[in-house]
Formats: C-alpha cells, structure tokens, sequence
DNA sequence: GCGGCTTGTCATAAC
DNA sequence: TCGTTATGACAAGCC
C-alpha cells in the first residue's frame, strides 16, 4: 500500500509538474504536502532554510506538528508558489512532457483493435505500444495481474470508447476474451481514479489509495445492479466531461479536459491539446515503473540526461546558431517541418504542445542521434522512429499555450538550464560562448585598430586605453566564466546528476533534511541517525538532497569525492569518559561498526548511533525521545515536562538538549543560508559579467559602426573636395585648404592653420556654401 | 603532523 | 521575561 501510494504521489508531482509546464495551474500545495524529500527537493529547489522565516507565526498555519516548523520539510507551505513559479520558468523541463504530448489518447469504436495488428500509420497505436513496452517491458497478462491497476493506466491505445484515453493493451487481450467493456473492476477502478486525479487535482490524497477504493469497489461488487449502476456513474461522469464541450476545462484547475469524439470511428485521432489529457493517466503510469528493470531511471534521472546532453548541444548549436534559431521559430511558429527540427530532439519534444497537434500526422523525429543511448532508452520506446510524416501544427487554434512556449521558450530549451536560470534574457545568455569566443576574436583582431581609430578619429588616449583595458579583461573573463569550478552551474549540474543517480538508491531517507526529523520519524531516526547528523554540504548544499545514511552514496562513483563521514553521532569516547574507546580510524571503524553491530545487543547498538545528548538523555533516564524534547512546541513541551515528574537534572538536560538541538538546527540553516548566499552572488557575478561582456559587445559594434561612418564621411570630405574650385577654376590643394562644419549646417572652404577663432572673426571671408 | 573541511556547541544579540 | 533564531567563534573529529 504504502508502495503504491508513494508511487502514486511521486507521479502525480511530476505530472504536476509537467501540468505547470504547460501552463495549467495547478495547486500544489495539495500534493506537496506528502513526505517525498528527494523529489520535493529536486523539485522545489532551495530549502526554506535558507530563507529567515518567522516560524513561530507560520506555525500556526500548519496543519499538524507532524512537521517541525524548523524542518525544511516547511518548504511545502511557504514556498510552494515560488517554487512553482520557477519550476514554471525552467523551459527544459518541457522535455518530458514531451513524452507526455505523444500519449497519444486515441479511441476506437466499440471493436478492440490490438495496437500492433494496426496497419493504419498512425503514432498513436504505436505510441501505445512502445509507452507499454516502456513502462513494462515484461508485461504479461500473468504480471497484470499483480499489478494490473497502474499499469493499465499506461496503456493508452485500448478501446475502452468510454473513457477515451485509458485501457490497457493487456487488457485488451482481456478484452477480447471479456469483451471490451468488461475491464475489470481493478482497471475501472483504476481508470477512475486517474480521471478524477486529472479532472480533479484538487482532490486529496485519499483519492489514490487504491486499496481503498478497492475495498468500495468490493462493496459495490456484490450486487450486479450497483456494478452496473457504477458504470452507468462512470459513464454519467465521462458524459459530464463530454458535455462540456469540445475543449472541456476542469473548472478547479483549470485544466482541459480530453475531448471525446462520439463518432466510433476507426481511431479516431483527438487533437492533443495541452491539457494533454493523457497526462490523466499519467499521474499513474509512474507506477508502473516499479516493476521495470531500472525504476530508478525515472522522470529526474531523464532529465539529468537531457540537461547533459543540452549542454553539449548548447555548444554545438551555438556553431550554427542561425540554424538553430530559424529552426525554433519555425517550430514555434507552427510551421516547422519535422525534419529540421529532428536535429534538436528536444526541440522537437516541445512542438507538440501545441494542442492542434494531430497526433495522427504527428511523428517524433529520432532522437538518436543527439541523445545518448541511456536516454534513448528511455525514449524510443516511448517515441516513434523517426518517420515521414511530419509534426502537423495548427496554428489557428492555438490557445495560450503557445504564447506560454514561445520562440524564446524554444531557443531557452536548447541550452543548460543554469545558464538560463540566472537572466531575464534568455536568449542571450546562450549564446554566451559563442558571444565569448566572438569577443576574443574580435579583441584580438580590433584591439590595434580599434586603439588606432582611437588615436587617429578622435579617441582620447584615457578611452583608448580604457578600452584596452576592458578588450584584456574581457579576455579574461571570457575564459573562467563558464568554467568556474565554483560556479553554481556546474555545481549544480554535477549535483543535480549525483542527485538523480542517487535516486537508483532505494532507501531514500523520508526526511526533509539531515539532521532534521519529525516526531514521526523519533524511532527511525533514533536508531538511523548515524554519521550524518546534519547537513552535508558535499551532496546537499547544492542539491538539496537530504539523507539519513550516507553509507547508501558510496556505491556512487560521482560522491566518491564526498567521502566525509562525520561521525559525530556516533559514541564519543573522549566525551564520554565511561565509554572509553579508542580511536578507530575511520573506514576500519566502520568494518569494525559492521561487524560489533552482530554482536552487540540493541543498546551498545543505539548506543552506537546515538548523539551525546542522546546517550545522556538515556543515561538520565529521560522518559521522552530528544527529537521531541527539540521540536516540540514550547507549550507541549512544558506539558511534557510537567506530566513527568523529573529531577533537576533531569530537567536541566533536557532544556540543554532542547537549546542545543534547536541551536544545532540553526547553525545547519545559517550555513546552508550562507553557502545559498554564495551561490547567489557568484551567479550575480556571472550575470554581471554576462552583461559586461555584451555591453563590451556592444561597444564594439558601435565603434565599428562609428568607424565606418568616419570612413564614409571621409570619402565624401574627399569628393567634395576635390569638387571644389576657385574664382579660377582651379582646384584648391588639399594641403592648403580644408573644409570646416560650421554650426548652421554650411560648409566652409579655411585655409589650414587658420584657428578658430580667426574663422569666428572673418566667417564670411571664404565661405562659400556648399548645397549638398 | 598539518591543514582543510564539517559539524556541534557556546555566547550573544536580536526579535 | 522567556523562547526562539541567527551568527560568530571555537573545538573536535575526519580526511
């Protein structure tokens, strides 16, 4: 159940996810309040830890104490809309939900036509399969039925006319043995569920407690005329939807609702909007991931591999940046044509957002060649080879969605995300190597004629060498700004990929933080709490990640550098001169931790992995857990005290403990909160330093221009001059004569040398105007 | 042994 | 006044 349910919240903040990135609101909040600490981490972001917060008033807002109010687990309620709003604002998360546009949500009449026996080219039978093959490669009947309720949520391609979108394709070979509408109770059960998850996010958590619903789906069992009344429910809801018109919109979110077409024809294609309305049934399907061979691969893990891989095309686009951007216009314009755009996988990926995407017509260029083969993996199966048929766009009916995935939000979507992250401007921050690298060039090539225009057109020498100054340190800037190893873009990228390999973890600590525990957790965490006690900068300063046992990273080749293994917790002899014991190195002390731990009886267990306040709290006899002594709120916490009848000492220690803990906390936040200080500013550097060097750009551009308009004019002063003649017709000499600008626009023929003022004083002398 | 890093703790100020 | 939080400083432990 508990597997289930957490695969049900998993998938559902992800296609959460995937629903803001197309634009449909949706309230998080709802849902983020489940206790997923990787993915809410990943997904949120920053901690509120590194926000001061007033928690004490927050407090009361909560529902519950399940969460300590210092607990970054807080995230969810002050941070959510912010959050939301980023995770809005990170084009590349479009990529999955790419995946998600090609479910292709496809209805056949009454008859059940097995996908593969389909001749007809449409993607959407073949979508079908390979999201089944995806998502259960090894999917037998015999499987189903262990599983059958989240995996008939992936299978998109069965007739189940009614619901239009969901009926497994194993189902349909039960369906053919019971006839189309005789799914079984799970699947319709199942199939209800995921409608109301899509029609209803709003609805709570209970909604996907499949054993629930199950057990009321066995209650209805009994009687024929209930199961048939429950269909006639079912079908009433589905005509609810239909009656809602063609675009049907949930009213609490906002967010679309799948068409139905009533006509059974023979797949009938429903034009894909961005309500993406499959995504319904995506919610579940993650579920369904469970049983494959590699669950951990999952929607981060993906798109660690994109971010990767954009990275790489960020530069290789950046070489033939004009294709690029004629291609994402065009494929944001509506009018591209598949094939471009299939050097750019993922470019591809985000034109079926466009919600008039014929799904009939609609084909996934390969993405072979740009992606690796690990996200191939992931994607072919769920993608289509390529094909000739072309993505078909509509632009006439686009709503604004597309306004939402503009051209920008194309071109963003092509680069590495901590490059968009930290600009309004995102489409010239990709460019910034290329922009770098033209700078160099252009440094290297102007600097001695820019220094002698300088000199020569007027430049004073402060400017010139200002200039020369700014060509040398721009010079140099270009070449540590993208490759900082400080820099949080790496950092963050590198994190991020240790983040979703450490997903292939199967023991996620549920906690918010390390070091931060709930009273729920006082147990777990009483005998867990290990080496890690609190915030490990190593993988979750910049991650966010949380863990309670660092042990589980060590398998992991990217956090072999993050070796630290801080065993506070663990017994301190020299604090505790009744424990004595002698110093172990560290890695045969954890041999030795391994070993002792069969031998030890429970205690010396706890004890081994008890804080010292821990140990002294048991050595005290305190008759409540330090977790509760800490986070407790301070007036249950006097109740606490003054049901248990205490000595002074005891009462003394548990108030250290209590301000210890809380202080503990908060030198936790205060780093964290410090090193978010860091990372912010170092990206205020680099942003400053984008901005220096396009301005530097700029400048450039200009003095070339001005450059160039001295030469024109140049020339011109020369034809000019040597139009001129004198009352004799003869020419004046160049080395005599020059032509001066007066103020009203005339020209004046002065002898050289002449100055200024003498041209004041007798202007008229040898004017002559000059009517150009 | 030394230096760097991480974490816990204390003291103190501020709210 | 009390409780809590933030933060600098220090120490201990690990690598």
């Amino acid at each position: 159940m508990l597997y289930l349910k957490k695969y049900f919240t998993e998938g559902l903040i992800q296609f959460t996810i995937l629903l803001s990135l197309i634009g449909v609101r949706v309230d998080v909040d709802t849902y983020l309040s489940s206790q997923l600490p990787p993915l809410r981490e990943i997904i949120l972001g920053p901690s509120s830890a590194y926000t001061q917060t007033q928690f004490h008033n927050l407090r009361n807002t909560l529902d519950g104490y399940g969460i300590h109010p210092k607990s970054v687990d807080l995230d969810h309620f002050f941070t959510t809309r912010r959050l939301l709003n980023q995770v809005r604002q990170l084009d590349r998360l479009s990529v999955p939900s790419t995946e998600l546009n090609t479910w292709l949500v496809h209805r056949d009449s009454e008859t059940v036509v097995s996908a593969s026996s389909q001749s007809s080219p449409s993607i959407t039978l073949d979508n079908g399969a390979g999201l089944e093959n995806v998502n259960n490669p090894d999917a037998t009947p015999a499987m189903r039925g262990g599983s059958g309720a989240p995996e008939s949520t992936y299978n998109l391609n069965t007739a189940d006319s009614s619901l239009g979108a969901v009926a497994p394709e194993g189902n349909q070979e039960q369906g053919n043995r019971d006839g189309n509408d005789d799914l079984t109770k799970e699947d319709i059960d199942l199939i209800d569920i995921l409608w109301r998850q899509d029609i209803d996010l709003g609805a709570g958590r209970e909604v996907f407690n499949y054993s629930n619903r199950q057990k009321e789906s066995e209650e209805q069992k009994p009687s024929p005329q209930e199961k048939k009344d429950g269909n006639e429910e079912q079908e009433s809801w589905r005509n609810g939807v239909n009656l809602q018109g063609a675009q049907p919109v949930d009213g609490e979110t906002g967010e679309s609702i799948p068409e139905q077409f009533p006509a059974p024809a023979v797949t009938t294609e429903i034009a894909v909007s961005n309500e993406e309305v499959p995504s319904t049934s995506q919610g579940l399907p993650l579920p369904t991931q469970v049983p494959s061979a590699e669950p951990q691969l999952d929607l981060e893990q993906q798109w660690q591999d994109i971010m990767a891989i954009m990275e790489i095309q960020a530069m290789e686009v950046n070489s033939t940046s004009s294709d690029t951007d004629s291609s994402s216009v065009s494929a944001s314009s509506g009018t591209t044509e598949a094939n471009t755009a299939g050097n750019f996988g993922l470019m591809t990926h985000s034109t079926p957002i466009n919600q008039d995407v014929s799904l009939h017509q609609a084909s996934l260029p390969s993405c072979s060649q740009d992606f690796p083969q690990i996200f191939n993996s992931q994607l072919d199966s769920v993608t289509i080879p390529p094909r000739t048929t072309m993505l078909r766009l509509s632009s006439n009916n686009n709503t604004n969605i597309n306004s939402t995935f503009g051209t920008t939000n194309l071109t963003g979507m092509f680069f590495p995300p901590h490059i968009n992250s930290s600009s309004n401007n995102i489409t010239s921050t990709p460019i910034l190597p290329d922009l770098f690298s033209t700078l160099l060039e252009e440094s290297m090539l102007d600097e001695i004629s820019l220094l002698d225009l300088a000199m020569e057109e007027g430049f004073s020498q402060a400017q010139a060498s200002q200039l020369e100054d700014e060509l040398d340190s721009d010079s140099g800037l270009s070449l540590d700004s993208s490759h900082s190893p400080a820099s949080p873009s790496s950092s963050e990228t590198s994190c991020s990929s240790a983040a979703s390999s450490s997903s292939t973890s199967a023991t996620f600590s549920e906690e918010g933080a390390v070091g931060y525990s709930t009273d729920s957790e006082v147990a777990t965490v009483e005998t867990e709490e290990g080496a890690v006690g609190g915030y490990q900068p190593g993988y979750s300063k910049l991650c966010r990640m949380s863990y309670q046992d660092p042990s589980q990273f060590h398998s992991l080749p990217q956090l072999d550098s993050i070796s630290h293994n801080h065993t506070y917790n663990l017994p301190l002899s020299s604090a505790f001169p009744e424990h004595p014991e002698l110093p172990i190195p560290a890695g045969k002390k954890a041999v030795r931790d391994k070993q002792s731990s069969k031998l030890q009886p429970p205690q010396d267990l706890m004890d081994k992995h008890s804080s010292r306040d821990e140990r002294r709290a048991r050595a005290m006899k305190i008759p409540f857990s330090n977790e509760k002594i800490i986070n407790l709120p301070v007036e249950e916490f006097n109740e606490l005290l003054a049901k248990h009848h205490l000595s002074e000492a005891q009462l003394t220690l548990i108030r250290d403990i209590r301000r210890r803990g809380k202080n503990k906390m908060a030198a936790q936040n205060c780093r964290k909160r410090k090193l978010d200080t860091i990372i912010n500013l170092e990206q205020g550097v680099q942003d400053l330093r984008r901005d220096k060097a396009r301005l530097l750009k700029e400048k450039m551009e200009f003095i070339r221009s001005i450059r160039q308009m001295k030469q024109k004019m140049q020339s011109l002063y020369q034809e000019v001059f040597t139009q001129l003649r004198d009352e004799e017709g003869r020419p004046y000499p160049p080395s005599e004569y020059s032509l001066q600008y007066s103020a009203d626009g005339s020209v004046l023929i002065m002898p050289r040398g002449v100055t200024t003022a003498e041209q004041n004083r007798k202007p008229e002398k040898k004017q002559k105007d000059k009517k150009k």
